[in-house]
DNA sequence: GCTCGAAATTGGAATCGTTCTAGTTTCCCG
DNA sequence: CGGGAAACTAGAACGATTCCAATTTCGAGC
């Protein structure tokens, strides 16, 4: 479900392509791509709409969701939820959980110990299939 | 597949106990409990409220809602949520994840490896206290 | 460039799980 | 038995998301 390499796709810093991961770019869509790619902050789709009010003044809430919708379908953005709080977005495809540090309210990226693989320490009967997996912590980092 | 320290508690068939883990027990405490105990089915708040008809018809959504939130916050049930779907209740106590079967619908308990703490395969900074882990996976079991 | 159908966007209404509120009932301790 | 606190209840309110119908934009073919 998750590839590393995020160079899979162009720098957004440039000019629109036509299409990223077979999703044929709208100015709506790659202004979604490019905020996400910027501020690493998992924003929800709320906080997207209100940050793109400078860059498309016209976009709806509607027109988010749906590009934040598309651009997750084609798996150019992943979908992080904790608990039954607003969805929040994620442009880093790696494999990795999310941490929620409870005194902050901020969201860190946790990766893997090298070499190992999440569904390799799991108890699952024969021939399961795992499409995808979602890791969410919760706790407090030391504030450094 | 399930919880071990499940005699932490008193057997839910039984009478009602006065308290447990400190929550005062109440006849509708009680019965959500007992329930969640008999099928461990993972079912919504509204499933349970369906559910509990019979054995308590007066209930209400609100006061299943209530008594959910009790025995979650008392350490006495889980919360699992999967996306933004309705909230799952699940009387497992013991350290495990659920896989979601996207052919079935049904949600099955995953185990780790023995051994295994989740925590200790994470790359996490020094010092990070972790409270809390969810994990979630979607995907297909074999029917057999 | 122009036309037409398809796809995307938009604003607002609708949905639905959950929470809140105010009133009533139940519990418990004196 | 009386009074205050906690629990329960029904229904209203809330908020994130989705749906809908009406425009707008896009792209292929002229």
């Amino acid at each position: 479900m998750v590839s590393p390499n995020s160079n899979l796709h162009p720098a957004p810093d440039g000019d629109m392509p036509p299409e990223i991961g077979g999703l044929k770019m709208t100015r709506q869509r790659w202004e979604t791509y490019r905020l996400l790619m910027e501020q690493r902050t998992h924003p929800t789709a709320n906080e997207v709409f209100m940050k793109m009010q400078d860059r498309v003044p016209s976009i709806s809430l509607a027109t988010v969701y749906n590009c934040l919708e598309a651009l997750v379908q084609h798996g150019i953005i992943r979908q992080v939820n904790f608990d039954r709080e607003p969805s929040r977005f994620c442009p880093n495809l790696a494999d990795h959980g999310h941490f929620h540090d409870k005194a902050t309210g901020s969201i860190h990226d946790v990766t893997f110990k090298p070499g190992i693989n999440l569904a390799d320490v799991l108890d699952l009967p024969e021939g399961t299939v795992v499409t995808d997996i979602e890791l969410t912590l919760r706790g407090e980092m030391p504030s450094h």
